[in-house]
Parts: C-alpha cells; sequence; structure tokens
DNA sequence: TTTTCATAGTGTTGTTTTAACACTTAACTT
DNA sequence: AAGTTAAGTGTTAAAACAACACTATGAAAA
C-alpha cells in the first residue's frame, strides 16, 4: 500500500508546493418574471482565447485565514451589495482535472504564471431578492448579469455541472424547510411564493392544495394591505414569520412540503 | 473593497507557498448490537502530547492528481478492506483555524516541520456492513476501533463537529433514500432494519406501521430462509431488491421515510 | 362604456396515508 | 415446564392528499 496511514502528513509530492488552491464558488439564483435566475459573470478573456467561454459562476480563491462562509459571503457582497443573505454550501469539486483540463487551462496557467495546480472548488448557492440587489454589473468592471437558467451557456471549468448540482440540492432543500420566500420581496403573494415552487421543483401545483398545505403551516402572516398596479384582481400581501417559525421548529414540526 | 473581483487569481500571500492543505476526513457508520457505531483511530501522540486528545476520526491529505472520492475510498479500503461502499459526502470544513487553534496544533506542527498552514477538509460518511469489515486495526501499526456514537470522546480538531454534521447528514438521507440495508447484512430481518431507522432517526417506530411502509415500497425481496441461532421465533430474512429499486426510482416515485 | 383578459380567491369529495393500539407464536434458556 | 425474547399480524379513526370549476376584481383594449 503506498499510501501513509499516519495522518496528517505531508504527502511528497506537496513539498514542491504544488498544494491545491481551494476556491469558493457561488450559484446565486433569483426569481424573477416567474423564471429562477442565476448570476453570470463575463469573463476577461485575453485575444488568444477567442475558443474559451465567456462565461462562468462568480468565485474567489480562498484568502489566508478567510473561512469558506466568509469568502462566500464576500462574494456575494461584491456582486449584489447585499449581506445577510440565505446561503448554503452544498457540494465540494475535487476532480483534480476540473481546472486544468478545461479549454480554459491555457488561459488560467498564463494568468497565474504557475505550474499547472489543481484548484478544489467549495460550492454555494444562495438565495436572492432581485429587487434588492444593486444592479450587479454597476458597481464592478466586471459584468455580472442574470441569466435564466434554462438558457445558461457553456461556462468555464465545471460550472454547468456545479449549477447542475445547485439545482438538484436547492430543489431537495424546498422539500425540507420553507426557503421559497427568500427569493421573494418580504411582502409576497401566494400566487407568486406558488411559482417559486413550481419552477424549483419542477412540477405544477393545484393551486387551492398549494395555499391550504403553505398556509397551514402556520408560518406565513397575511398583511392589511393587497397588490398594487397588477392588470387584474389585487392579491392580498404576505410575509413570512420568522418568529413563528422558529418557535414551531423548535417543537419539532416538520416542515416537508 | 480590498478584495479583487477578476477571478481566479492568486491571492497576494499563497506566494509564500501557504496554499492550504486539502484533506478528506471519513466518518464510517457501522451498526452492531443495535447501536449505531463510528470507526475511529487512534493517533500516535509524542510524549509531549499528554494532553493532546487521542482519537480522531480517520483521514488523509488529498493526494495530488487525486480526486476527493478517490481520496475517501482510500481510507476507506486501508482500513476495512472494503471496495464498493455506500459513500457521500456531506460537507468540507474550512474554519482557518480548526487545525490551527486546537490543543494538537503542535504536534501538528512539529510532525509537520513546517509554518502553520490551515487545512480544509472534506467530509464524507460511509455506512458499512460491519460483519464484512476486517477487524480494523488487524491490517495497520495504527489502532483503528468501533465506537458507538453515545460514547464518542472528546476528538482531535473540529472532529466531534463533522460527526454532529455527519449524522444529521444521515438522518435526512434516510428520510429520503432507504439507505438503511447498506448497515446490514446481505439478508436481513425486519426488525434489524427497524433498528436501524429507529437509531439514525432517534425516534421510536411502531412495528407494524414500520412494516406495512416499508414492504409496500415493494423494493424488499423476502427471502424462502429465516434467521438461525436466535434465543426466540426466527424472523423472515429480506434482501434490498436493487433492480427493483432502480426501476421504481426511475419511474419517478418517491421513497420519502 | 363595454368587453376582454389575467389572476385571485374559494370547498367538497373520494382516496390514501398515518397513528394508535394488543395479542399469539416460535425458539431458545433456565 | 415455565420464562424470556422477539416475530408476526389487522382494524380503526384521523389526517393528508389529489382532483376538480367557478366567481370576483382590476386593469387594458376595443
Amino acid at each position: 500500500m503506498a499510501h501513509s496511514h499516519s495522518w496528517p502528513q505531508r504527502p511528497k509530492s506537496s513539498e514542491a508546493g504544488l498544494n491545491p488552491h481551494v476556491s469558493v464558488d457561488c450559484v446565486i439564483f433569483g426569481f424573477d418574471e416567474g423564471e429562477l435566475k442565476v448570476l453570470l459573470i463575463e469573463r476577461n478573456l485575453q485575444k488568444t482565447d477567442h475558443e474559451s467561454r465567456k462565461f462562468s459562476l462568480p468565485g474567489n480563491l480562498v484568502d489566508d485565514n478567510e473561512d469558506l462562509d466568509t469568502s462566500a459571503k464576500r462574494i456575494l457582497k461584491e456582486l449584489t451589495n447585499l449581506e445577510n443573505i440565505y446561503m448554503e454550501q452544498f457540494f465540494a469539486f475535487g476532480d483534480p482535472n476540473r481546472v486544468k483540463s478545461s479549454s480554459d487551462a491555457q488561459w488560467l496557467n498564463a494568468v497565474r504564471e504557475l505550474p499547472t495546480a489543481r484548484v478544489i472548488t467549495v460550492a454555494y448557492y444562495s438565495l436572492v431578492k432581485i429587487a434588492d440587489s444593486e444592479p450587479a454589473a454597476a458597481s464592478f468592471a466586471r459584468k455580472a448579469f442574470w441569466c435564466p437558467v434554462s438558457e445558461v451557456p457553456a461556462l468555464a471549468f465545471d460550472h454547468n455541472q456545479i449549477l447542475d448540482k445547485a439545482r438538484q440540492s436547492l430543489k431537495i432543500k424546498l422539500r425540507m424547510q420553507p426557503v421559497g420566500f427568500e427569493l421573494l420581496p418580504e411582502k409576497f403573494t401566494l400566487g407568486q411564493l406558488q411559482r417559486v415552487y413550481e419552477t424549483i421543483l419542477g412540477t405544477s401545483l393545484d393551486k387551492r392544495n398549494f395555499r391550504r398545505k403553505i398556509l397551514n403551516k402556520g408560518f406565513l402572516k397575511a398583511l392589511p394591505e393587497k397588490q398594487k398596479g397588477v392588470p387584474h384582481k389585487r392579491a392580498l400581501l404576505y410575509e413570512f414569520d420568522k418568529v413563528t417559525y422558529d418557535r414551531l421548529s423548535s417543537e419539532q414540526f416538520n416542515f416537508d412540503f
């Protein structure tokens, strides 16, 4: 057996300084116009990179002394200027060739002026209220934009795979916890919430059954207010009642949807 | 904003060769004597380390060119001599001080003869049939042993936290997919399976309801065989019918327990 | 001003799933 | 022979679920 059993220990090859790089990538979900969207960034490609993929998920190498969560929050803050955002770490991607073997390897090496070193990435997804987020591109030279998940092009590295896994994880999460409202404004209608569920779960839901079920959970508070400016009947607005939710949670209720 | 938006890019400090180390830690679960157990290893402590914690989860630094999953499989193979084991990556732990600040830091540095560098770990849990695994300690100088999860002592680094998160993740998994049988021999009784569920979920279940529910799923096949050598009525043996399970899965059934 | 369009809002019923509940049987041990 | 342990088995009331269609309202279009 070639490998040592006495851990921790440096593998031989790391003495050459080839420790992996560690990055954090963020799948930032938003919901708008009845669609699930994801924040992509346009990369600064060199002229010689005409074949490379132009878009990627936002990400950063993790700073020394920086926690993974902190790194993810930093990315979010930079791109959306939002803090205190719902965020979940969902997977670490560590295929040794996930960066090296991609069509972007040449570009990457050029930028880094380094021997090719692998990059292990820890991926997070976040749910943001698009309306609250600053126009993403405004604050940065780097272009960022909301892209409907159904129209996401081929992305750099393994980012399409990361996005797929994020969608899966979110789907599972939504079935277990009421995170849907994180994608909506503070005050929202049941119709909007239903569309969030339908979009993420990929099913259509019966309106009456949905309303009964979600209202019976007890964590939605009806407001004495209605929607304005819609070209049809105004819907009652609701908000998520965190205090009640926390109380119910601690009393061991299930929130499976 | 101190941080760059052009990613990927090397953080300044990494030029000094302080890239994080990346390890994989494994929470290897077994089930025996009606208890959930976890495989711990006893560490080779120096004489000067009389205050350090003696036990840890098995783990390894990830080799260059080694996939994370591969690394986890390697740990399993080394400790249990088992392959093709059920395994799930469940979380990456990256607190910059998770290793440095522990009471083991001094020891760690001594062994490594390195400036203190952080270690980011990607954690997996595995479900193994204890009976099939070789006596864990036999093949290695390093002592490994099965420890009931209820009796796990203070472990090195943040390993107690990793174990807790593994248990949570497993609980969620078990509610969504029938992984319980992975902890049992190929042929098992419904009583054994029920004890697995009760142990992992932390509840007690009604025997008749449990049987009806699990048998109705359709993926357990009754064998024409009974238990032997028990001091009471012999139970019918069952096995997990993977072919049927896969078929049912693809037909979009839910397996929520 | 009338019509049209889009979404809000609302109950019932049959079916399925769940939770609660107790006794008899079989195999070994004492 | 008696004791111990776990296996195995059905019913019922309550809850959750799925399927289903119409009216109400507000704006825009005609």
